[in-house]
DNA sequence: CTACAACTTCGAGCGCACTCTAAGTCAATA
DNA sequence: TATTGACTTAGAGTGCGCTCGAAGTTGTAG
């Protein structure tokens, strides 16, 4: 598929994908005749997992080191699991912290019902 | 208390909290004698209360809409109310999407074990 | 009274993650 | 073949939330 129908098939911009290939996030498209970019499943799958590290506020710093060691090849898993496993214990706390914040919030707003 | 000591309880830096008193998040702080600023328990409270809106994610000009609501007293309670209930919804919504995606990281992670 | 750390204002600078523009090239359709 | 719309690059611009620096003033300890 081309630029266009990646970009509407993740909800990103044309422009953001090509940013993302600059920055190291995506690997290189191969390109249909030295020139526009194609794209086949797996860079649609690989911009949605990016999605989620994003949602989860890994910062992009942190996603480019995955997408090097994904580059890498499978001699990368044990420091990419170690990665996503800390990544993990980061936003497992997030949410415990989100969630107290929301018995605050919870608090404050029936405050408001005196 | 003097700024660096209101700095230290909450963890911001003084030229933070001179910013949010800039940009209105604040309310001007009382002066000693014309020049330093003098805080009070209510300041270091409203603070932390900032901090929790933050780290739900809240963006500042939301937060600048609900400090002029408390500046204007107890008739914009109602509103002040709606503005946070529907923030906690925002929240909820998103803790949702953070476990959805916990989900997905559990299974990457599991993923390298093969 | 002097020294000096901590305060003051104003405005510039920064890091992040895009987002957009300009100017040009290419591919598919009529 | 001509048009037209999507693609290309490089680089500048944007919005957020601070963060810092410079230059000057003030309050307190010795």
């Amino acid at each position: 598929m081309k630029i266009s129908e990646l970009a509407e098939r993740t909800g990103l911009s044309a422009h953001t994908i090509r940013y993302y290939e600059r920055i190291g996030l995506m690997p290189p498209a191969p390109r249909n005749g030295a020139t526009h970019r194609q794209y086949d499943e797996r860079a649609l799958n690989w911009i949605e997992f990016l999605g989620r590290l994003k949602t989860t506020g890994m910062p992009i710093r942190q996603m480019l080191r995955y997408a090097e060691l994904r580059a890498a090849g499978p001699s990368s898993n044990a420091e990419r699991k170690a990665l996503l496993s800390e990544h993990r214990d980061a936003v497992r706390q997030h949410v415990e912290e989100l969630i107290a914040c929301l018995e605050v919030l919870g608090a404050k707003i029936a405050s408001y019902d005196d």
